[in-house]
DNA sequence: GATGAAGCGGAAATTCCGCTTCCGCAAGAT
DNA sequence: ATCTTGCGGAAGCGGAATTTCCGCTTCATC
């Protein structure tokens, strides 16, 4: 493959990323091209059609935000050996806040977005990224800086309406205000 | 005019308000005809096409919701006479809590919604709307029972983001969360 | 209840808009 | 130098929503 080729799928991508994660859905091959730099043949040089590109957008935004849970969940801890509700990695609220930042500053935004226009993602990855985030809304349950009388599950769905909106800010007096509401 | 016309005007208006409501701004006009059990030729004898319907729907939201804000605001009291921070009328913290009910099961949601879609609704009245809010938080304020390091224009803007959702509903997690997160 | 006008329904035409193709040109590779 | 791969973007395709149109129905009136 060409290295200008390489150079363009990557920002290709990176714009498609960006741009869904910003104007939603419908944004259209024709602005995310622009935004890249290149012309709309180019990117159907990349990609054959529209679901496909929505297809590596999701996959690569999924493992992403996964990589990222990850280094707020505690590792893995044969025996948990402190006391119980400590798992040892960053403190449950404080993953959460960054998992807000995170979120609207990052492709999360997408997921919501791209999964429902339909675009297949390996199911057993959604499990894992959504099983990634209530344990850490569990986490901080168990800390007792989370409200108990919400399930994670409610926790999870939260996060998708406040933060999945195009154009989201973390300072949004939304968020801070359902921040304040999440919290003990 | 006759009598079944102006019957089939009343259903549609009414139609397009609640299927605006459910299904956001880009409802079509020909499920909203289906709503209201007429064909599409009626609906567009009635409104030459889609922007005056939106137009229509608009003002007609917004009376509806300064109306039932005015029942909510105390009276106009000429010389407050009673304790400071107390204006006569319904507590300001349910106030709040009806103006979520009747947003969520009525038109409310359809201000953004329609705004967005370019509708020119009077710039007054929607300032008075505003108005009237931000007013009734004001007061929720004073009377401590809500949080008064948000401005009263912010809690319009949430409301505005949390309420004007196509399907919303009082008991949303989100909405629960936002009301516990804006209390004293 | 007959008649004319106003109104209705919904199939067909039109418009709009985003996706996709195509091909002459440009730029890496050998 | 030549050949291949890749690029740009105008043109066209397709589907979905809007809008038109006209024969039929319903209402009002005498």
């Amino acid at each position: 493959m060409r290295a200008d080729a390489r150079r363009n799928r990557e920002r290709i991508v990176e714009a498609a990323l960006r741009t869904f994660a910003e104007r939603g859905p419908a944004a259209s091959m024709e602005e995310i091209a622009q935004v890249a730099g290149v012309g709309v043949g180019t990117l159907y040089r990349h990609f054959p059609d529209r679901r496909a590109l929505l297809e590596e957008i999701a996959s690569e935004a999924l493992e992403r935000l996964i990589a990222f849970a990850r280094t707020l969940a505690p590792p893995p801890a044969a025996h948990d050996s402190g006391a119980p509700g400590d798992g040892g990695g960053t403190p449950g609220w404080d993953a959460l806040l960054r998992l807000v930042d995170y979120s609207v500053a990052q492709p999360y935004a997408l997921l919501k977005t791209v999964g429902e226009e339909a675009a297949a993602v390996p199911p057993d990855r959604l499990r894992e990224a959504d099983a990634l985030i209530a344990g850490i809304a569990e986490r901080a349950q168990k800390e007792g800086t989370l409200r108990s009388d919400v399930t994670p599950a409610e926790v999870v769905a939260i996060f998708g309406t406040a933060v999945c909106r195009p154009g989201a800010r973390a300072d949004d007096p939304l968020i801070r205000v359902m921040l304040d509401g999440l919290r003990v």
